[in-house]
DNA sequence: TGCTGTGAAACAGTTCACAGCG
DNA sequence: CGCTGTGAACTGTTTCACAGCA
């Protein structure tokens, strides 16, 4: 499902690859330090080492936006803020709802990267009849039965969910058919939308995992895995960086609460299938 | 820098693909919901849609693991999840430590996936001496000046990092110092650390920018790429899910508070370079 | 001369499609 | 016969290395 994309040459035009627009947001944070210090101008390498990526990427990935550089200078500080800006679509404004506000959808709530990017919080959103009228920060909460009320009047595409898992999906067929259709989920679950909504989640639990993974080969703690593990020291193991987070707010890990079915620290296996 | 691995053939032992990695939570989840359904056997099929991927790429996945599935029937529930479970390392349990606990760092040390887990929130760390004693999700923060005793004494090796973005560098070192080697960080910055450290790294803003920017080619709102758009539309313009999520707590949305230096809102560049 | 922009090569990840086991 | 496990093809991404412009 879902295939297609053109896949026309890339030279310009339309076409910029996922990664390269999963990377613009980090190039903007550090031309946006630099214009913040005046800087005129800066190369591909410095600017690359301030985003943490290494330069060829960053050349590449501007190239797809157009020639914004000058060979043997570098690149005009306050023209690529403009100009990445404009690819993003951060210079219009977009109004937001977060549903859920618990720990987590308060902390969002409060956030300030938001507002500083273009994103403005169009209302907080809970189901807990208690919740409505509290101001979080500085906002009256809204009860969900106003959730398509808010969206339409406020033109709202993006919409964040902070719910407990369980109720995550509700909301999410909800947000689409009052006209969401790019939503940010903190819910643990998989969430399935029709063609045309994009849905990224971010789950913090996950991002502990693959550290604990790393984490496990490092020490080389379990039986096996040894010479292997310490080959594969000699370079990678380190500066990850990709993620994922999320996080659900009250309770509701996911399913089920307490202790998982974990087995015994090793070998102690649910005695079914074969090694 | 960091180049190497060893690039072994990958025909099972290790060297499981860093892609594969990041979705063994993803099976985790899904398995354990079935788990506790009491349901004992699932196809890749089943397995992979409630998983949110496709089923051959959740059996090349798993074929990284070893052979752990039954032809003809498909894979046993429960022995997968210890499978799972052992190759993440979470048949132990690892200790970890909050710093920074503003409104998102509280929301993590409320949020119950993760001691489901494996991970067990050893210490909450505040730098501000007002916070000391005060007790968040039942367990009294902690004062930054006992940081290095706190991370000795509780073996904790995986720490989280959400206070806002001017203090993580100096918190990551402090860190890293006292034996921390994976860092989960929320704060909005590029944080350098020595080989043989992992960082992730979780920014909202980052993933509403990569909203904006999908969101902005559905709409065509802007001039051009009306034709593109469109083409664009007929796959691939959905379901996206990667991610990527942070935010600062408190205030310090990176560097500089208020408006960016976002330009007008359209052709009036700097007018600087050209285009 | 210094740094960008970009083909081309190398690598990583995904999808296809089917052999082969239970 | 059904479903796993996997080679092989393909698509996407990163890195290299250098031509060419300011």
């Amino acid at each position: 499902m879902a295939t297609g994309r053109t896949h026309r040459p890339a030279t310009r035009s339309r076409g910029i690859p996922e990664a390269t627009v999963a990377r613009l947001p980090l190039y903007l944070r550090a031309l946006t330090a630099l214009s913040e210090r005046s800087v005129p101008t800066v190369s591909s390498e410095e600017l690359a080492t301030a985003a943490g990526v290494n330069s060829a990427k960053l050349r590449k990935d501007f190239s797809y936006l157009g020639s914004y550089g000058t060979r043997g200078v570098g690149y005009d500080v306050e023209y690529l803020v403009y100009q990445i800006s404009r690819e993003l679509g951060l210079t219009q404004d977009w109004p937001v709802v977060i549903v859920g506000i618990g720990n987590l959808g308060a902390a969002l709530a409060n956030y300030g990267g938001f507002a500083s990017r273009g994103f403005r919080v169009a209302a907080l959103i809970d189901a807990d009849p208690a919740m409505a009228g509290k101001p979080v920060a500085g906002m009256p909460v809204q009860h969900t039965d106003e959730l398509e009320k808010i969206i339409t009047d406020n033109g709202v595409s993006i919409g964040v969910i902070a719910t407990p898992a369980g109720a995550a999906q509700q909301v999410c067929e909800r947000l689409v058919a009052a006209g969401v259709t790019s939503i940010l989920n903190f819910a643990p679950t998989v969430l399935s939308v029709p063609d045309g909504v994009d849905v990224r989640k971010v789950d913090l639990s996950i991002e502990l995992q693959i550290l604990a993974f790393h984490e496990q080969r490092k020490a080389g703690e379990g039986a096996a895995a040894e010479a292997a593990s310490a080959a594969e020291r000699g370079g990678a193991v380190d500066a990850v960086d990709a993620v994922d987070m999320s996080a659900t707010d009250a309770d509701a890990p996911e399913t089920g609460g307490g202790a998982v079915n974990r087995k015994g620290p090793d070998g102690d296996v649910p005695a079914v299938m074969p090694a």
